[in-house]
DNA sequence: AAATTTTACGTAAACGTTTACGGTTGACAA
DNA sequence: TTGTCAACCGTAAACGTTTACGTAAAATTT
């Protein structure tokens, strides 16, 4: 019924725990008969390592913790199925946390974590972390390994490894798109100007406005809060009251981008027709609206993979990390509501 | 930089370890004066016990191990997301893992639940679990609390805990709405057979036609296998497709129900005033779709929550949770989808 | 044959806890 | 004075591992 320990291994062949341990493991000074009687009775008996006893012999808990803002989003979830699955290959479990989008509650967190003797810490910090930065810095214990991941931030004393998708190209990409569909006013809803990652997303799109020789109006430029459907609802039609319309809306995210479709209906405007929308992440939203949506995919299974990979290069192998920025290769989802030709 | 332990305390306050875990746990044979004189050591060099050395010494993991068809879901991500945050209110750690709705995946993660120890273990089994039923009992062991979520399963000579959605209800009174808003001629678009939910459903949906002396033809109540947009799209063209045409399609999924509202949109044919569409799990899609989806909401946040709690009530109270049937109350939330009165 | 090395295994400590048991003080009663 | 009994604290074992160190026998060298 209970499980076998080393313990029992070795009353069953008449030695010590200290043979049998070393039998396992393939000790040089264990003889070759030895080795394959002992395995041979842990093969019968089933015999499993204890966890907890290594845990505790090495001081190592096994443990990666990471914090989510949420987990009922579809790119988020991505990057945690990507997570688990590379985690549990190598041996490690997760303890997985979610913040609700509060800088306050991550702080409150990451101290938790650190309680429950994490021996890696992964973070997909909330867009509104901004005046708390220097304090989330404060936080981070430089020997226990700390990534952030979906964000890009930089701390002034210290150097953490980045990973997120390649944001600047794939808007580009998108924006080359729309371009490519004959859409000449292109606007852009973007994100809070508290995240680096909105900010390149912008400085993506303005510069290709400009390579292109398009026009651009600082009206074509809102900033989201609330990331929800009314919220592109109401720019949309904020969008279509300006004089100079634009044809084309570039949104911060798949959800906003909806909203917009649904203003645009409303007002009696034809997407792709009239007014192109391309979204951002490529949610399972995408595919199910109608028209719909063009988007630019994030890689997150992808994104969860690479980041347990390097938490364990630091851990395992005391690879140095703090200096590494992945970023990742978006892909350009084209849908319905950006094609009007062909 | 490392952390606190008893004997560092003991070795400040010059006294032993066993001393000091004795007044921390406010041990009777133990001193006011030493007591206090701890507890200070224990807040000034801020003492936490180790998580791992209680664990061995109990022969206690203090996880649970919890089996996810997939975490992309949002009604899925919503159970995970009260599991945690219950687990993690009751100091417990959740291993999670994804089968991928592959059963002979689900028995192989079971086994390695076990085999890290864990304390409980929650599944979401497979839909397509049936005739490995027998082999998922076999598994089982019975002095781990072993709670099914989500699934009706009854094995043969093992009681196991059951927590889902009271389908029946929730169905009956979507199909009341249904008739409620004029609709006759009700289709129903099933999961698969080898699913007891699937089944209280569709007796669910039978019942309350007779009950109200609606028609019904067995041409209007097909199963689905994919669960995919596509399927409800084709679905919807065949139900259009009949002499006798239904007004109204209840769907197993929020998915399918889009796609029955994409195939029906390309047939001319409108939504809600010439057929209403319902759903079922209130997933993030419902609210974005046009026109959006009526649906009936799945309490997972909930489930997730209680199914914790059942499991801890067992492991902490020893309580005989055997027998426990939890069935939780869905809520209609009735959109454009199926609206067309008032 | 004696000295030395090698081979192969056992002993015990350590990781951080809890707790049964033993032991030392002092107060109080006989 | 001696004995009894709390009150209070220390010793050590246990949970399941790994591993430095010790040690016996066997194999090799002189």
């Amino acid at each position: 019924m209970k499980r076998t320990t080393l313990k029992d291994l070795a009353k069953s062949l008449n030695t010590t725990i200290a043979t049998v341990s070393r039998a396992l493991h393939d000790h040089p000074e264990i003889s070759d008969k030895m080795k394959s009687r002992v395995k041979e009775a842990a093969a019968l008996y089933n015999y499993k390592p204890n966890t907890t006893a290594l845990s505790l012999k090495f001081q190592k808990s096994y443990r990666l913790g990471v914090i989510f803002p949420r987990l009922t989003h579809y790119y988020l979830a991505q990057i945690l199925s990507g997570m688990l699955s590379q985690a549990t290959k190598a041996g490690y479990k997760m303890i997985i946390a979610e913040s609700n989008y509060s800088p306050d509650k991550e702080m409150d967190l990451i101290q938790e974590l650190y309680e429950l003797d994490v021996d890696g810490i992964l973070i997909l910090p909330s867009r509104k972390l901004g005046s708390q930065k220097a304090q989330l810095e404060k936080l981070i214990k430089p020997d226990i390994p700390f990534v952030i991941i979906d964000r890009l931030i930089h701390f002034d004393n210290l150097k953490t490894p980045l990973i997120s998708s390649n944001d600047y190209i794939g808007t580009k990409e998108g924006i080359l798109h729309l371009i490519d569909q004959g859409y000449k006013k292109i606007a852009h809803l973007r994100g809070l100007s508290s995240s680096t990652i909105a900010t390149v997303r912008v400085n993506a799109y303005l510069d290709t406005l400009k390579a292109k020789g398009l026009e651009f109006h600082k009206e074509w430029l809102q900033t989201c809060k609330k990331f929800n459907l009314n919220e592109g609802e109401k720019l949309a039609v904020q969008l279509m009251d300006l004089k100079n319309r634009p044809d084309a809306i570039f949104c911060v995210s798949d959800t906003v981008a909806l909203g917009v479709i649904r203003g645009l209906k409303k007002m009696g405007i034809r997407v792709p027709e009239d007014v192109g929308v391309l979204g951002f992440s490529n949610s399972d939203l995408a595919q199910v609206s109608a028209p719909s949506l063009s988007s630019i995919h994030q890689p997150g299974r992808k994104i969860g993979i690479k980041s347990i990979k390097m938490v364990l290069s630091k851990i395992d192998d005391q690879k140095d990390i703090s200096n590494e920025h992945l970023i990742m290769k978006t892909r350009l989802v084209i849908r319905e509501s950006t094609l009007r030709k062909g």
